[in-house]
DNA sequence: TACCGCGACGGCAGCAATTG
DNA sequence: CAATTGCTGCCGTCGCGGTA
C-alpha cells in the first residue's frame, strides 16, 4: 500500500481511497481499492507501507480485506485523518454524528465538477460525449460555471478546447439539444440536491407536476408526500431557498428543458396545495362536504377523515366535534370555514 | 425494527474521433 | 494512416441514513 488519497465526491464527502503497488488480480490489474471511510480505515489499522490482502468485492470493485501486520516496517505511522479538504484546503467538518467528512465549500472545484458531471450522467440529463475530460475543461476555461450554463454552450467555445474537433463539437451540440426533452423526474435528479436520488426525485416529480411547484412548495407540503420525510422536505426546501440554486433553475428553464410534467396545465395551472391533507369537521354552512371536497383536491391537496400528525389543516364548522379536539391537541392549524374560503379562492 | 435506496467506488472492453 | 485519447457502459458492494 504506497498511499492514502482522498476524493472529494459532487456532495463534499471526502473518501479515502488506496494507491496500491499494481498486483493481478483474477485478470486484471489493481492499483486503487476504495477504502470506504476513514472509520474503516481506522478500524482496520492500515497503514501507509502495510502489505495487504484484497479482493474484487463480486469480482469487480477492488477492496482491502486486510492486513498482514508481520510485514508491517517499524518506523510506519498511524494514519492520519486529514483536517482540510485536498481540493480547496477548506476545513474539513463531521456533522453531528455522521461517519463521512465533508467539505463545506459548495464551490469548491471538486464539487462543482461532481455537479456537473451527475447532471450529464446517464440517470440524468444523459448527455452524451459529455465526460470528465471535457467538464474539466469547460470548467478550467471559465466556460462553465454550473450546470445552467451548459445550454448556451457555442461552437465556438467547444472547439477551443483540446482534443475537441468540428465532428465532436457538433455531436455535443446534439446531445446537449436532446437532452431537452428529458423527463421531469430526471431533471430534478440531476439537479443533486441532497438526499433526492431517483426514487425520491421521480416522487417529487409525480406529486409537485412541475418545477415551479417544487421551489415553491414548504418543507410541510413536501413532508406530506408519501415516503418523503422531514430530512428530505428540508433539504428541498433549503435547495430553493439558494439564490444560486433559483438562477441555475431559471437558466435551465430559459434554455426549454421541459420543466413540467404533461397535463399539469391541462387539470390546474397551478396547485399551490399539493400534497396537503386537511380534515373537515362539522357543519359547512357555504359548501357541501363534496364541494369542499371538489375544492381541495383541485388544488392538489388531499382530504382524510382522521386527523393525525400529518394533518395539514382541521376545517371546523358548526357543531365541530373530537376531530377538532383531536386537531388543537396535535397542535394542527385550525380553519374556520371563512379562512378556509379564503385560502381555497387564492 | 426492517427495509430500501443513496452515494460512492475501479477496471476494462469497445468504439469514435482527434492528432501528428 | 497509425497512435493516442476520451467516453460509454458494464459489473457489485459497503455503510449508512431515511422512512414507515
Amino acid at each position: 500500500l504506497n498511499d492514502i488519497i482522498f476524493q472529494v465526491g459532487r456532495t463534499g464527502v471526502v473518501t479515502p481511497v488506496a494507491v496500491l503497488e499494481p498486483v493481478l488480480v483474477a485478470g486484471s490489474t489493481i492499483s486503487r481499492a476504495t477504502l470506504h471511510n476513514e472509520e474503516e480505515v481506522r478500524r482496520k489499522d492500515i497503514r501507509i507501507g502495510d502489505t495487504v490482502n484484497i479482493e474484487k468485492g463480486g469480482d469487480v470493485i477492488p477492496k482491502v480485506v486486510s492486513i498482514n501486520i508481520d510485514n508491517r516496517p517499524a518506523d510506519s505511522m498511524p494514519f492520519e485523518t486529514p483536517r482540510n479538504c485536498p481540493v480547496c484546503e477548506t476545513p474539513l467538518v463531521r456533522i453531528g454524528e455522521e461517519v463521512a467528512i465533508r467539505c463545506t465549500n459548495t464551490t469548491c472545484p471538486a464539487q462543482v465538477q461532481g455537479r456537473v458531471e451527475h447532471f450529464v450522467g446517464r440517470n440524468a440529463m444523459d448527455i452524451e460525449g459529455f465526460g470528465p475530460a471535457v467538464t474539466e475543461q469547460l470548467l478550467q476555461e471559465g466556460l462553465v460555471r454550473n450546470v445552467g450554463d451548459l445550454y448556451t454552450l457555442t461552437h465556438e467555445q467547444l472547439t477551443s478546447l483540446e482534443r475537441m474537433g468540428e465532428r465532436s463539437a457538433d455531436n455535443l451540440l446534439r446531445s446537449i439539444e436532446e437532452s431537452k426533452q428529458r423527463s421531469l423526474d430526471r431533471v430534478i435528479f440531476g439537479l443533486g440536491i441532497q438526499h433526492v436520488g431517483e426514487r425520491a426525485a421521480r416522487l417529487l416529480a409525480e406529486n409537485m407536476r412541475s418545477i415551479e411547484a417544487l421551489k415553491g412548495a414548504s418543507s410541510e407540503q413536501l413532508e406530506s408526500i408519501q415516503e418523503i420525510g422531514p430530512t428530505i422536505a428540508q433539504s428541498v426546501a433549503s435547495f430553493f431557498g439558494n439564490q444560486q440554486n433559483c438562477e441555475v433553475v431559471d437558466k435551465l428553464r430559459e434554455a426549454c428543458i421541459a420543466m413540467e410534467l404533461p397535463g399539469a396545465e391541462a387539470s390546474a395551472p397551478e396547485q399551490p396545495m399539493a400534497g396537503q391533507i386537511f380534515v373537515l369537521t362539522g357543519a359547512l354552512e357555504r359548501f357541501t362536504r363534496d364541494e369542499a371536497v371538489a375544492h381541495i383536491e383541485a388544488l392538489g391537496g388531499r382530504v382524510t377523515s382522521n386527523v393525525s400528525k400529518k394533518t395539514n389543516y382541521v376545517v371546523a364548522g358548526e357543531n365541530a366535534g373530537s376531530k377538532l379536539k383531536k386537531g388543537l391537541a396535535l397542535e394542527v392549524p385550525v380553519l374556520t370555514e371563512d379562512e378556509f374560503g379564503k385560502l381555497i379562492n387564492k
